[in-house]
DNA sequence: GTATAAAGTTAAGCCCGCTTAACTAAAAAG
DNA sequence: CTTTTTAGTTAAGCGGGCTTAACTTTATAC
């Protein structure tokens, strides 16, 4: 590797300080929902993924089917997401957010953002613009990433 | 395309993926190295802010003193911090990582980064020197959000 | 010098997440 | 049509995190 040591470098530091922010972040919130972090983090799953089966919760979080069924139970029991039957399989379920879960996640995303409006203050316009067209071309590449589209390295 | 995207819109979508990912990453690590979240959380924040006292460490997370007391006792006990008397109080703790602590992190950073390599393999040069330049002013913005310095725009 | 406040610790008890094990029901395979 | 595989649920039990409450020890205030 080595390639490009001031990639590596300004990436890490990034990391580090926004990790320990957003984990930190989102540890509190959840908890200031009454939700546990377990619990939450399957509602930004929904967010992030869209409808799901049971399998796909344990496979993703790495617990057997039984936790998740428990978990999810438990969501569905606070109306923070809904558990129908798959048309296509009566075995399976169809997990989604209800208006309920959609709105909290919106909330968590929402103060989450407070502390990059925050950051958005620092920064001259130039400066702004620069970050804008960096993050776009993160954004996408990321996507490619976990979409698995190959550009040819 | 997309240059007129405000600065918000731009940074949510990044956050949005980059947050989702890295939460999980971090939950997935540190189950896979025995820690639980709050215990892993810890660490991070000594590695982050470097050495401070039990009553730091109960504010930070919102949690009593006696719950701080606990987890960090776990953590003393399997070599993950040490806990010695402040000099200046002898009624105060100063908590700090042991290097078996300082290694398990750089490693859990190390594996969180992995996938940025894979983002960085998706960038041509031109949009690699983009992407460092913006991290960096983003790290110093922050930095100065931490320390509350004022850059008086 | 006594009273009060502050920093941590310890113990009891609760809730939660997770696992294993035993189960139901539906789809796929033979 | 029977067998096997797949999707999910339920229950028992363990361990962890967190809280309250009672305590020890040291610093600070009067």
């Amino acid at each position: 590797m080595t390639k490009s040591l001031p990639f590596s470098q300004a990436i890490r530091e990034w990391m580090d300080v926004f990790m320990h922010r957003s984990m930190r972040g989102w540890h509190l919130f959840a908890k200031s929902t009454g939700l546990s972090l377990p619990q939450f983090s399957i509602l930004m799953q929904l967010h992030h993924k869209g409808a799901c089966g049971m399998s796909a919760i344990s496979e993703r979080f790495e617990i057997t089917p039984a936790a998740a069924s428990q978990l999810v139970d438990k969501l569905v029991q606070s109306g923070f997401i809904k558990r129908d039957e798959d048309p296509h399989d009566r075995r399976a379920k169809l997990l989604n957010l209800t208006d309920k879960g959609r709105t909290l996640i919106q909330q968590g995303i929402e103060e989450r953002y407070r502390w990059v409006e925050e950051l958005e203050e620092k920064l001259t316009a130039e400066e702004r613009a620069q970050v804008i067209e960096a993050l776009n071309i993160m954004t996408r590449a990321a996507q490619e990433v976990e979409t698995g589209t190959q550009a040819d390295k």
